[in-house]
DNA sequence: GTGAAAGCGCTAACAA
DNA sequence: TTGTTAGCGCTTTCAC
């Protein structure tokens, strides 16, 4: 059973193709008869334009994609759904394609999003200073409107919405060393050179060189992976090898809590041995026992910035109707798991 | 800048567009060396097809899309991201739209997926007995190769595939009144009529009658929605009003973190007091301090049979290697929420 | 205000 | 084995 088309409704109607055209694309330069009546027939025959024709026609296609290296990771999982939001707010459909941290599957839904015409593309990025794709310079090349979320690969610095993770970083050190800590370990991405954890190693340092106080390197934790199994694996190891530090940062919430549970393992007591924080404020607080102290982000900012720089990027005379803020700043949240050390 | 199509190929390659296109469909008509010299053409031109006047032509789109009502549940994401990687297998691509919960927004989704000539579509419903839109029977009428997962719609128990909800939920129920409870609270949905909610209750009757216990009605207790929130705010609520039962289950694991939240905070102790265990057994338990008595889902078995029934369906002579499971058998996991009740 | 016709990029008969 | 041609369903000049 073939769907049906715009030349049946052109058809029933009694008008050509062209002006059901018209109609479906809200030209008023259509007869508000003739308009009625072709309006009534898509309304009987319950008609959908064919978007593969439409889109092949116009080159556009009013949805956005949106590709996102992890589905299980409700940090995403929320960005995902703020953004969808916000897309749909302007008019536009989100679709989504995961990555599962693939450079390579990360690469063939851009690809996809592109020779689908999409008007517009958002990346979370993995983990990596870039991809190197050639797909990017192609997106630069035909100027495809694209703005990275919570990271950005290289050379697209301009077109991404962030929050300041050197100024997050640096609170919560500044924080915890004003609280009497010393040693801070600090568990980041095993390539330090990449935003995230570049801007957080920044942060961090120039807390302690405010205060006049020595950094060791060692200090610094690259980890292969930065997941709760990872954390946890990793913290177990440090701690039965080297002298228990005053506290343990870690890049995300979500590592925290592997960190968490080889602390305790261990044998030792959070906060009163060992301080811990974390960084996001994911939901978990509500499944944790003990409340993580960590660096709340304002998530729904953060996305609606997004998309608002998204849609400029689209429509040359879109007003996004306020300043569209790139660097959304982040606060501290002091919660159970860090302490006053008294020396 | 108007991208490379096939036209450019073949007058690069010197040939006609058809035999372009007949090279990228794997027609083995054509000579080897014109093959050759194409497939030269193509990668350093880097050409790759237009998806929209391909599916136009062709009516199909070797992709599939997975309709899911919440991108914040990590069951949900991990389900994503199986479902993916056994399309992927497969030579498909998975698109993901996110309904948020909300009928409309799941319809319009849907007939995007038709519209675009998806060639199959995976729904993982709402919490709902149907969707009433009218793209469900267009579904039917065009024989559109569709499978639900988790749940159905009605009309849609032959398209599914599920675990076994009721036999889940006896093992569970059976277990706990073997261990000396009597009183067992169940936090349901609102409806529960709709298929998850009522299996579940069918499953937590039948142990219970199978050892002549009685069943109150109101121990069985529909929660307008099953989240961590609502789960917390219910419980404190019931268990301020009521005597403490023995126990409680929730729906999932998801809305126990909430109950024991409320439960601690009235000042019981789990399990002593009150034993607690929830359904799906999420990875919240390398978080959660005190992991949970639950009933573990096999959920890459669940995914590989869903798209291997929606593969069945898409291609008549597709050979899934081995026989289809619909039903998928879960299993008890004992943890340390649930305790023995000495009376 | 409306229709005829060409074109978007690809596929699929049918010829050659 | 390859080329010609006519669509797929929609938009968009350009006449009328």
């Amino acid at each position: 059973m073939s769907s049906i088309t715009l030349k049946d409704i052109a058809r029933k109607a009694g008008v050509s193709e062209a002006t059901v055209s018209l109609v479906l694309n809200n030209k008023t330069v259509v007869n508000v008869r003739t308009r009625e009546r072709v309006l009534k027939c898509i309304e009987e025959m319950n008609y959908r334009p064919n978007p593969l024709a439409r889109g092949l026609a116009l080159r556009r296609s009013m949805t956005v994609g949106l590709v996102c290296p992890d589905s299980e990771n409700p940090y995403y999982g929320k960005l995902m759904k703020l953004l969808g939001h916000y897309c749909n707010r302007y008019g536009y459909s989100l679709v989504l394609g995961v990555s599962n941290n693939d450079p390579e599957m990360e690469t063939r839904i851009i690809e996809n999003f592109v020779d689908k015409k999409y008007d517009g593309i958002i990346i979370l990025p993995l983990n990596l200073k870039t991809n190197n794709s050639p797909v990017f310079q192609e997106i630069r090349d035909k100027k495809i409107p694209i703005v990275f979320g919570t990271s950005y690969y290289t050379g697209f610095k301009e077109d991404c919405v962030l929050t300041d993770y050197a100024g997050g970083s640096y609170l919560l050190t500044d924080y915890l060393l004003g609280q009497g800590h010393r040693e801070l370990w600090y568990f980041v991405t095993d390539d330090k050179e990449i935003p995230v954890s570049k801007e957080r190693i920044a942060g961090y340092r120039r807390a302690y060189e405010e205060r006049s106080l020595p950094v060791q390197e060692e200090w610094i934790v690259g980890c292969d992976s930065i997941s709760v199994e990872y954390g946890y694996e990793r913290a177990k190891q440090l701690l039965q090898e080297k002298t228990c530090p005053d506290g343990i940062l870690a890049i995300n919430d979500y590592m925290a809590y592997g960190i968490k549970k080889a602390i305790q393992e261990l044998g030792y007591r959070i906060p009163e041995d060992i301080s811990l924080a974390g960084y996001d404020d994911v939901f978990y607080q509500m499944i944790a026992e003990q409340p993580l102290t960590t660096v709340h982000q304002d998530m729904e900012k953060m996305a609606e910035n997004t998309v608002l720089l998204l849609m400029t990027k689209m429509n040359k005379d879109f007003d996004p109707g306020k300043k569209i803020e790139k660097i959304i700043s982040p606060s501290l949240v002091v919660r159970s798991t860090t302490k006053k050390v008294i020396r």
